[in-house]
DNA sequence: GTGAAAGCGCTAACAA
DNA sequence: TTGTTAGCGCTTTCAC
């Protein structure tokens, strides 16, 4: 099993030149035996193919193939935490997942890039600055001067950024999630709702875990954040409190929960940046034996299917995330086609479900 | 924003060359200032660099150095399924997060490749037959005869297998599975138990959903669900019934629970082949009015953190994920080295959580 | 410490 | 339809 020293050295795997010369044609007829783009007798391009079996020849090098087009096929795709974290995450799972499938029909892979995680390791990761890709994409993308950002514009890779903020020279997918907001708040106020509570997503890379004060209300960093903040705003509600959470999980839901059901005036009515964090606070609900939503009425965003939240059904604003990976597939080929495609913006709808109910008396 | 016809036409990168050029310096002492890999004068360096900041050169295109280092500084990593199932499960992403962060300091890129879902689409993802990658990994690799292997040695790139069968060629990086779960199966049978039920993972790439019989018992392909199942035996069992589940999945957990403890003959205990299985037969025990672990006990394998069961804690086999994930990167870094690193097995320990308990009178 | 030259493996003009 | 030629951008001997 081990090789230094004994067993077969690892002959050097035969070239096009190689096949070319075994078949009898030049290169370029053997280049074009395997590329199909040309015009090419079909007997030569066979015994091509022949001698390539004969050869063991599989195909041409990728990395020949890239330098001379001047591409490689790759979309580095910066995910927006260690991926640990981020993939405990239903949504970027499933954005992810859209994207694969539209880039892989597009023959073009994608290359993972940890996003930015503690404030305190580098905040670019190195593939950032030096891998090949043609195109890269920023999963959770939108911080002022995001360094990621600014990194990948210096080498001239086209970007294209999902739910970040529309900005010149970047190219942007995003969904109408303040809107969604706006009417899952009007749905909580037409329940009759007066007291009631958010819980967010991250503010910036510091990701704290508390309630939130005026000072800490003017930093938000994160599109996203600060958007669908003001879905809630939108609606005529001043949030009775805010509560900051340091990742969509359902733990921190749940420490959010805790912390905003627990006081003296607790709200009749929960809204959350996601439904991770909205089965965190039904869980802190029912924990400490409140019943949802006869109690407290919770409601998220994203439109996850959560079984384990059985028999509840959460209310929330629904996205399209296969659709949302789709579109930003799409972009991508926009981008590589040379066009710097629109702003694109995907629909989101309320869906009703178990976790809201009228306020209590 | 659009370019075609209007806008400013993004002219020609510079290359080494250029900065060379302007640096007044050859090629070949521009690229030292880059690399670093010999001497140059810190002078010379510094002029190099600021012709490169003068004309905007952001280092060296990675798919020049790529094709003459005959590297491409990539490890394609073939996940065991569509990447929506597969990272729903914690397993597969804490491995891939290990790995991509052992593979990251090594300065590797990991490129995802979708592994085969349905069994009607072809076998093998086109990326495996030709994106450019110096290893591969395949994360449930494992079935006799697996396309994707046949494809990779074709290529002949180095592959390592997790959790698969030892064979000729390949690099194995695995865990003490059988054993753990002959002791998980020990514990229960110390508890009292005799009438044991198994769920398990997918048998082969059809992934049925259902209980097994005699003829399905000798179609196991994947040496995984093989082992696990072994281990059972091997603590003396003959399972009661044998449920093969189509995923690693709570959903697909809670459906053999209910097949398995609706009957008329229930089990007293149902050891799982992972603890989303596990979680999932919970969840159908409570909804079938039965208490766990007093009147059935379950047990799991992974060792998750599942906050979602609680105030349960699953008793289960646990396994070093991020470990697995960093042998695995340094199974590839051997590889790299032009070693074939032997066969690397973790070890696993049994975890007593609250959901095992003595038989039933 | 620096420069000249060769070539990694391939594809795309262009010529025949 | 096939062959010739010319690089893509870089790193790495090797000579100076």
């Amino acid at each position: 099993m081990r090789r230094p020293g004994g067993g077969p050295l690892p002959r050097p795997r035969p070239t096009l030149a190689d096949v070319a010369a075994a078949a009898k044609v030049s290169v370029s007829t053997a280049s074009l035996a395997f590329s199909g783009a040309g015009p090419i007798a079909a007997a030569t391009r066979q015994r091509v193919l022949d001698a390539a079996v004969e050869l063991d020849y599989a195909g041409p090098n990728p990395l020949g193939r890239q330098l001379r087009r001047g591409r490689s096929g790759i979309v580095g795709v910066v995910v927006g935490d260690a991926l640990k974290r981020s993939f405990r995450d239903p949504v970027s799972v499933q954005v992810l997942d859209g994207l694969v499938g539209t880039l892989g029909s597009l023959g073009l892979g994608v290359l993972l890039i940890p996003g930015p995680s503690d404030p305190t390791e580098p905040p670019v990761d190195p593939l950032v600055e030096s891998a090949a890709m043609d195109v890269a994409v920023l999963m959770w993308g939108g911080t002022t001067d995001d360094p990621t950002l600014t990194a990948l514009q210096r080498r001239g890779i086209p970007t294209v950024v999902v739910e970040g903020r529309q900005q010149e020279g970047v190219t942007t997918v995003g969904i109408d999630d303040r809107q969604g907001m706006t009417e899952a708040t009007q749905h909580l106020l037409g329940l009759g709702h007066e007291r009631i509570a958010v819980v967010t997503l991250p503010f910036d890379r510091a990701r704290r875990d508390g309630l939130v004060d005026d000072d800490r209300l003017s930093q938000i960093d994160w599109e996203i954040t600060r958007r669908r903040l003001a879905g809630v705003t939108d609606a005529g509600v001043t949030p009775q409190a805010i509560y900051e959470t340091p990742a969509s999980l359902v733990e921190h839901g749940k420490t959010a929960g805790f912390a905003l059901l627990s006081g003296d005036v607790r709200p009749t009515a929960v809204v959350c940046q996601s439904d991770l964090l909205a089965s965190g606070v039904v869980l802190a609900a029912r924990e400490l034996g409140l019943r949802v939503p006869e109690d407290v009425s919770v409601a998220g965003f994203d439109g996850l299917d959560l079984p384990w939240l059985a028999p509840d059904v959460l209310t929330s604003v629904v996205q399209p995330l296969a659709e949302k990976g789709a579109a930003v597939g799409h972009a991508v080929e926009d981008l590589l086609a040379g066009e710097a495609p629109p702003y694109r913006e995907l629909g989101v709808t309320l869906r009703l479900g178990t976790t809201t109910g009228p306020a209590p008396a």
